[in-house]
DNA sequence: CTTGACCTTCCAGTGACTGGAAGCTTATAT
DNA sequence: ATATAAGCTTCCAGTCACTGGAAGGTCAAG
């Protein structure tokens, strides 16, 4: 399989595929006679496996962790779901950053009456500051 | 006012004045016989409105926009309301995703039991993808 | 036999900084 | 007075995770 069918069934773009190679997150594909790369179902598998956990929001290094314990057959389920654990734990703080941006957010704009009136309390505060 | 100083009492580091000056986020500073950058009390004043800005999440050209309806005695509130909602609306659709992505992950971790044994829910939905 | 769709490599840009090197100037301690 | 440390300058490189584009080789269809 030639790296634009791989990307089309795995849903990783040819172009993110060879920057995954070129990182070391996954193998050097195997070439064929032309230079061209090719795939096997394993390595769609594989490609897959990684586009799953990066719609879910690990880093790419992250990934790289869970492609090691996935591969390694010893690997204890404890190791994969401390770090699940932790992402959660990234994912939760950063809900509660934007949540409370969203907040600030909508308490400046319910106070700025947004006619052709040039005061506005948006950039009032954004000058004064979370405490003034 | 020094940059340290300025950083100091603007909250931003002074790395990062120097780069807003070279994306012209701000403009050059004023420099010394020695040729050190000059802060007066109304630039302080802008990189805290900046700061402020950044911390609810505006891009740094956001931001940009922000400053300049800051500095136009005759901008329409609406304007910056416009912008603020926008805003809003894109740290709502963060919120949204990372909610979505918190529920898959906890139903992942729960459902893994997390001690030596090698058999693991997650890494399996996350080889087999959010249907399987 | 040419067109167009693939594929290859390499370089550059994104956003928003941050780190570090090399070299000034200034302030402090002795 | 001098040594040292802190602070300033510029410029280049790196981060993260791609993405776009140029220049060129390969392949299938009309």
């Amino acid at each position: 399989m030639n790296i634009g069918e791989a990307a089309s069934e795995s849903g990783v773009n040819a172009k993110t595929i060879r920057y995954y190679e070129s990182i070391g997150l996954i193998p050097p594909a195997i070439r064929a006679e032309n230079g061209y790369r090719n795939y096997s179902l394993f390595d769609i598998q594989t490609l897959k496996f990684i586009q799953h956990a990066r719609r879910l929001g690990f880093s790419v290094k992250d990934v790289g962790g869970l492609l090691e314990l996935w591969g390694n057959k010893s690997r204890a389920s404890a190791d994969v779901k401390a770090l699940a654990l932790q992402h959660i734990s990234d994912v939760e703080k950063r809900i509660g950053e934007l949540e409370s941006i969203r907040k600030t957010l909508i308490d400046l704009t319910d106070r700025c009456h947004g006619d052709d009136r040039p005061d506005c309390p948006i950039l009032e505060d954004l000058a004064a500051g979370p405490d003034g």
